[in-house]
DNA sequence: TCAATTAGTACCGTTTTAGTACTGATTAAA
DNA sequence: TTTAATCAGTACTAAAACGGTACTAATTGA
């Protein structure tokens, strides 16, 4: 159906919650009250999202999540690359490391890789920014 | 993963197979050889594409299928939406029909939107024609 | 030492997807 | 008019992906 997980959904939401009370250290159990997310899929989704450098962690008591970089400097690509791994349209986009079982008798061979560009493309222009309704 | 499914990766395949022997009126067991795709799953995706009048077909004996339109007027965004339904990134994408379980208390509602837009747009604008490598 | 908090991993149930099978309808030709 | 070829439609099954949860380990402030 070409949509996105509920991950990378609840991600957005997330993001843009801690975006809009920016530079407080907020724990998953505050972020989940705020957006109404079940915690431990707040909790889930944060890890990925630190792994991505999207988000700092600190660790301990007293400890919580913060943005690692203004959200402007945030896109949709990067994201979704944290929660549902690389845009790859099909198996055949370069980038996929999977390989395809027509390959030798492939008509379309290769062509799929611009699509995916600028598929890539459009979500790189999405800063979170945009997405809490900033024009940045 | 944002991924498009098999049946549109096949369907391409398929069009691109019936595009190449413009005219001509192909059957489902032909299109099957021609491209290695399982015979019954070739069938079930053309009976998708005539739906949505992508593909004629004509029953039967020496009956068959063709291509209802010229391969410059098929464009990605329709072959993804025979085979996998609308475009909707996101369950809060107007458009979509779903609820959001969030929509009340998100803090992003409506921001889908034009990305999911721009994805549209992007897969308007490639052809079948450019898929079989023509640059029209 | 204790409590709060994140890190990491593993698991399970549900949903989606891919693929197949079967029956019915249509048409050309013998 | 009968037969064979072919598409139309539906229903079913097995496998994979996804969402969600649980549990244990590591870290840190008090």
């Amino acid at each position: 159906m070409l949509k996105l997980s509920k991950m990378t959904d609840y991600a957005v939401v997330i993001l843009a919650e801690m975006a809009s009370l920016d530079g407080q250290l907020l724990t998953a159990g505050a972020l989940a009250q705020h957006t109404k997310v079940p915690e431990p899929t707040v909790s889930k989704i944060l890890k990925l999202l630190v792994k991505q450098n999207l988000v700092a962690s600190t660790r301990g008591s007293n400890g919580g999540y913060t943005l690692s970089k203004s959200p402007n400097d945030i896109n949709m690509a990067h994201v979704i690359m944290a929660t549902d791994g690389p845009v790859t349209l099909t198996a055949c986009v370069e980038s996929s490391g999977q390989h395809c079982d027509l390959s030798d008798n492939c008509n379309v061979k290769g062509k799929w890789n611009p699509v995916n560009q600028a598929m890539q493309n459009a979500l790189e222009n999405v800063s979170l920014q945009q997405m809490i309704g900033g024009r940045a």
